[in-house]
This record gives C-alpha cells, structure tokens and sequence, in this order.
DNA sequence: GTGGTTGCAAAGGCTTTGCAGGCAC
DNA sequence: GTGCCTGCAAAGCCTTTGCAACCAC
C-alpha cells in the first residue's frame, strides 16, 4: 500500500541508487540525495528504501554488523565483502546451481533462494597490502 | 589482549552456546546464562561473545538486519533462514569448491573465505504452510 | 479535496564503553 | 599484589515511528 506516488524524493533515491556501484548505506544515499533536495530528511530516505525493497527493486545486503547496504541491481548475483576497506564488490560469477541439490539432502526443508558472499580483498587493497 | 582469563562468566557462556544449535543471539544468551550467574550483566556477555568470535571459537552471523546470532560451530557450513520464524537450521551440505573458479575470473581480488546462505523454510514452517 | 508522503524530532532496538570495584593468577 | 574482568549505567549507532503540514493525484 505504501509508496504509489512518484515524489520528487522518491525519485532521487532511485536515482542516486542506480548512478552507483558503492551498494551505499542509508547515510550515503542521504547525503548524495541533499545535493538535489536539501530538505529531505533521514527519515525519508529510509522509508523510501524501505519502499523500495518490499516492491523488489532493490535489494538490501547485510554484513558484519554495520548499517544495511543497498544494491540496485536486483539479479541474484555474488559480492566480495573487502575485510580492509569494507567495500562490497560485484563478482562477475555464475552462482553454482545448488537449490537442487539442497532439497534433496534436505526434503522436509524449502528453500527457496540463496547468496553467496565472499571475503577477502578488493583490489585496491589487495595491492596495497602486497607492498 | 582481552579476555585471557578464564571466568565463571566466560565458562558459561561458552558453555550455553555450546549446548544449543539454534544460533542464539546475545539477549537469549544472557537469559540462559544468568540461571546459573544471576548477577551477570548484558555488558559482559557481549564482551564475552565477542571475544570468543576474536579468538575463532565463535562465529557471529549477521542477517536480515536483526541482533548478531552466535554459531559454536566455527567448521563453514551452509545455513537455512526461515522467512518465517527467523530460525537457523544448520545444513549437511558440502559447499561448492568455488574459491578458485572466483579468483581466476577475478584475479585483481583475493578471495579468502565465502559463505552460503540459503532462505526458505524450516521443517515446522514449511509443515504449516503446507495445511 | 483526499489520502498518501514528508520533515521533524523523539523513541526504539541492539551494541559498545567509561568507570570503579572485584577476582583470577 | 597486579592487571584483567565485571557490573552498572550511560552513551552510541542505526533505524523506526507519531504527528501535523504538505502535495501528487
């Protein structure tokens, strides 16, 4: 029910979201959506995410702890979470075919969907520690 | 640094979490631990766990946005979060050797460690729906 | 005009932290 | 005895929510 309105704030969220590859937090977003809206508040924006994730387009990542991160693409697809810089990066990697395979070891379960996280370095940091 | 010691406080938590597979966060570790400690804080559980999760001997999972939930089980096993319950069900399933097929398509990152998620339901919830 | 949406600010949940006293070693 | 550990309470993040004004439809 809630959300139907194309706001001008609604827009700016989605739009800031899908200019970037950062999956941004709530914080991020705000911030980038001031430029546009000064007036916005915080509030708004989590709603809007908030919004936007239970209509699917947008997907929320959690990791570690910190604040939710945000990635407009939607396709299932893996990340590599940077232990250094926190980065999330996507992975150009077929996600392995394993739905099938889980049923059958564990029919009285469903399942439904999975992810497939990793953990290690991004490049940057993955140069700056081989210095 | 922290936590060499070997406490009454830090005996029993350990001890509650071992003796469960149901992935407790910290709230239901202190109501477990405080029926043998009843004077111990919130505080120090929290400082126990994470101390046990520094020291390997702990894994803390992170999902949905929620409190962190403890596995005693630090051997990397797949789980099941139930979409209705919240429960998590460890799975026997041997996670896809999928390390090395990341790092040759992505040789800039350095892949350390990676996770899979499953979401779905659990055997009484997917009983329930299925009625 | 009407009802969803917003800004503001307060509150909420989970977790961390400063401090003085206490306990394992 | 020494220094880490504890209980307590306050504070800290991140996020949600109540309310009156506002605006897209």
């Amino acid at each position: 029910m809630p959300m139907k309105r194309l706001t001008r704030q609604r827009r700016a969220v989605l739009e800031v979201l899908r200019g970037t590859k950062s999956h941004p937090d709530a914080a991020w977003v705000y911030q980038e959506v001031r430029k546009r809206i000064p007036s916005i508040s915080l509030g708004t924006v989590y709603r809007t995410l908030d919004a936007l994730v239970k209509e699917g387009l947008v997907m929320p990542l959690h990791h570690g702890g910190g604040a939710t991160r945000y990635d407009a693409n939607t396709m299932p697809h893996p990340h590599l979470y940077c232990r250094r810089c926190g980065a999330v990066v996507d992975l150009d990697l077929e996600p392995p075919d394993i739905l099938k395979e889980a049923s059958e070891r564990h029919p009285e379960l469903k399942f439904e969907t999975f992810q497939l996280e990793f953990e290690g370095l991004c490049a940057e940091c993955a140069g700056a520690l081989a210095s």
